[in-house]
DNA sequence: GATGAATGAGTATTCATTCAT
DNA sequence: GATGAATGAATACTCATTCAT
């Protein structure tokens, strides 16, 4: 679909070397975290002169948030493809769990990230930034929302709960279980089938 | 004259200062982040001098973690009190449910300021005091662990999941409630019964 | 001659605590250089409150000159009194050589600090100081310049130089010994005999 | 179109700037003292960034250092050239007080700043850079030494004292005379014939 | 268009000095 | 008179950003 090839070549190497700054970004932020790292460090270690680096961002904060946004259009796509496969809702959950599982594996270092700089009110300045991906993980969760709510329309699901609610809940545990095992895998193994985090919602807990 | 003289005048005085200052740099903190908050400000607005903040605190670091620490001491206090009250299983973790929910909503701003700086890597400087709030934080799963076993036990539960699981799974989620309260208060309204979420657990979600 | 004993108990008591703030800094300045002590460091270590400190000196600096210029009199007290005894200039040059001697062993840890301090241009703002004290080191080479003026008159000694600057040399040369042996005892042990040191300029180097 | 073209321009204007920078520094501390120039206050002088100054050192104290060992190094060349001409031993002689003289009266400034902070115990933090200095002039003091052995082998000197002491003393004088002509030039006058210090050597000063 | 040398505002921390008790 | 808590000016050093080449 995407016509990235259809751009003149000036073009297309201006984007591979956008690339490339990014991902020594991320490498050095990730490792160090974003107030220990220099923009002098991240020219060197990408070999382009800082002023090149200007170019293609307007200051240190731009490059963070055109590095948060990227990524997490990655990660969007991969879970919103996930989930848009014709299945039932039960498969459909499962297919979440799976994809989310694994973009949090393959993506370790940026999750550390993101964690450790745009959680919470540590950036005013970059307010926007965080506006705009709360904004995401709210449509994120509309959709989850949708399968339950179609699930238990479809009287798959007991209607124990708001939709919304219950893809708060869903997600959340998910990123938990993820988080413990980042901190510790040794102390939490993460659940070998990803199916077991599902199960705590689909059997109730209480004896009837 | 006053109750509270324990402590010979002098030193009550000095532990007011004490408290004066954490709850600026509180404020402070939890506004714009750690790093974007000068020690000069945080004296400017306690109408401290800029010497007086260092005979209570050796660094503006040393200041960050008293911080930490002194409210995580009282939030643990909160929730352990409630927890340890003799009651049966179900209604420990209402109570459990009950007391993050208050520790939560009285501890806005440093909750805010607490994911903002203390997840992930950021601090490699502060790597010390995050180990030991993890530590509290699997300490503390395990007790609300040790309640699942024991329903499970008096086969008040049902076996559906490790008691460690069911335990991380449960504190995620009032977490992940309670953040999206924070954020947007209106779209988001907190269950007006926090029992609601502890029911998502309880009642299976699967139609038999 | 002195009437000490004469003042009033309370002005006898002040001296005693002016000697002992005295006697402390001269410790700690010696140690570690005027610069690296500070004010609070003398006050605790010489038990005296800063504000009490601050009712003997007017400030840092004022301690300091006091404190050298208490010792200066001091040792040029032992080296007058020893050059005043009735002797021949022979005998009144090697006093000289073993007084200075003595006052130098006697009082390393000061010469030290008098060394570090202040000698050439390193405190403008002690220039009073330097001045004062470099007059007195120049009338005390004119009363080595007498003995050797009137050991030239005596046709005890050759008439090689003029007094003054045979004045120069010899007490330059006594400080130089002691400072090598100040430096590395080990490499460069004193002369034994002090007298040895005058050798040198009773004894013509060259051959005939 | 410059006729030291040996290195590339850009090297040459770097090396430019240091000495320049240098330079200032030099004025500054020794009318000062060390500690009371500040960077800004050399940036400021020598029309530099403080940034650019922290390109060239490191460190304020590096940046003493760099100074002391260059000028250093700088007469050590000086005066060893100057006995290592071949001559006998007395003209060595002579060649070494007129070279410490010329180099004495050419960087009065830095003789001046040289003697206020790097004797004794001030500087321990400069300790290595004053080991480095003493164990010069140590070196320096053997080369004296060797040439008065020579001419004591040669029987050109009396054998009246250590080689080493003789060194010792004529070094000494020569930084005597130096230094009160420095602080008093109409007081003292410097032998106009630096011969003439010698003088106080070769010729016994008793008579016979 | 690319470069990276130069810039200088900004910040944590120390310590001489004051003055209310 | 003595005290020492409180003060805040002063300072070394970093690093995002600019702009002349």
């Amino acid at each position: 679909m995407a016509a990235d090839n259809k751009l003149p070549r000036r073009e297309r190497e201006k984007l591979r070397q956008r690339q490339e700054i990014l991902a020594t970004a991320l490498d050095l932020f990730s490792q160090k975290g974003y107030h220990n790292v220099s923009v002098q460090e991240i020219a060197e270690k990408s070999e382009f002169a800082i002023g090149t680096l200007y170019k293609f961002f307007q200051n240190k904060e731009d490059l963070y948030k055109a590095l948060v946004r990227e990524l997490c259009d990655k990660f969007e796509d991969s879970i919103m493809r996930a989930i848009e496969q014709p299945q039932d809702e039960v498969e459909k959950l499962r297919s979440y769990v799976r994809a989310k599982t694994e973009v949090f594996h393959r993506n370790l270092p940026f999750i550390r990230l993101y964690l450790a700089e745009s959680r919470g009110a540590s950036f005013n300045l970059k307010a926007g930034l965080d506006d705009e991906l709360r904004k995401r993980y709210y449509n994120s969760l509309e959709s989850i929302a949708d399968i339950f709510a179609s699930g238990i329309k479809n009287q798959r699901f007991k209607n124990i709960a708001d939709p919304y609610y219950l893809a708060v809940t869903l997600s959340s545990v998910i990123d938990a279980f993820l988080l413990l095992w980042l901190d510790a895998p040794e102390r939490h193994p993460y659940p070998e089938d990803p199916d077991a985090i599902l199960d705590i919602f689909f059997k109730g807990l209480l004896e009837p």
